[in-house]
DNA sequence: CCACTATCTGGAATTGCTCAATAAAAAGAG
DNA sequence: CTCTTTTTATTGAGCAATTCCAGATAGTGG
């Protein structure tokens, strides 16, 4: 099924903008909203960045995006739904990097104490530093 | 030890802001820099924003505090430190829950791969609807 | 009690994102 | 193919959370 046929299933209209967001998030790496923006222009030209938002937003409630939010770091998006994996955040330069998940399925998701609340997503974040930041030093490579 | 104390201890000045700030956190439930803000200044009168966001940050940054950010939630503050537990949170009041690992001690701390990565922290986050909300149908009680 | 420097103050600026009103364009009907 | 309806895009203002800057203040060690 290609975008434009996933646009429709979810009940969305197909429209350049939204097919480029769709591109560039596979393409890029957990590319946050700028971004997005700034790769959609590469392709289709002028694009607002309220279009961009809203697209976002709507193709992340359609389950075609997912949305992830490391802690000081604005909106990134990813187009690997639906699996339970989870991510890698460097801290010194904030790349995003996919892992599946150790124990199989959904495997935090049976916390001891519920608390009485209704659970329906269990999200990890590791943090550490990557590779590239390890090799130098210090530095930042964002 | 008292705050005093392990404001020395972290090499910290001992300022009322922070005794209030570290005070107002503790008793607060995760509150955000505006709720701390204003417990402070119910405590000490008036301090400035900027006093409370440089404080929750060096308190931070010494280990006396833990800050956490649920996603599309200003950033929130904890005075449980040092152990390995996790977070429940509303996804529609917002609220922030504690429960302790699952699985022990750093249970998703092993992630299968880690592409290179030094992880020195495993975050997890579970959402849900607390039983208060569930309780309101589809109203918030934020 | 002094000096040194961490900390606090006040104000302005930035970033990431949302709201509102109008114009444009995709989908379906005829 | 054309018209109509409803979604989507555009422009521009607005907002919340947080940070930056420069100068005033107050803990601390001596």
């Amino acid at each position: 099924m290609d975008d434009a046929a996933s646009l429709r299933a979810a009940g969305l209209r197909v429209t350049a903008a939204r097919l480029a967001i769709l591109d560039a998030v596979r393409q890029g790496d957990h590319l946050d909203a700028d971004g997005v923006a700034r790769a959609v222009r590469d392709r289709v030209g002028h694009v607002s960045t309220q279009a961009v938002y809203d697209s976002l937003h709507a193709l992340t409630a359609a389950g075609l995006l997912r949305r992830i939010e490391p802690a000081g770091s604005p909106a990134r998006y990813e187009t690997r739904v639906g699996d339970n994996h989870h991510h890698l955040v460097c801290r010194t330069c904030g790349t995003v990097t996919d892992i599946d998940c150790v124990v199989g399925e959904a495997p935090c998701l049976q916390p001891s104490q519920m608390h009485g609340y209704t659970v329906d997503e269990a999200e990890v974040v590791f943090w550490g530093i990557c590779p590239a930041c390890q090799a130098n030093g210090a530095e930042s490579t964002a």
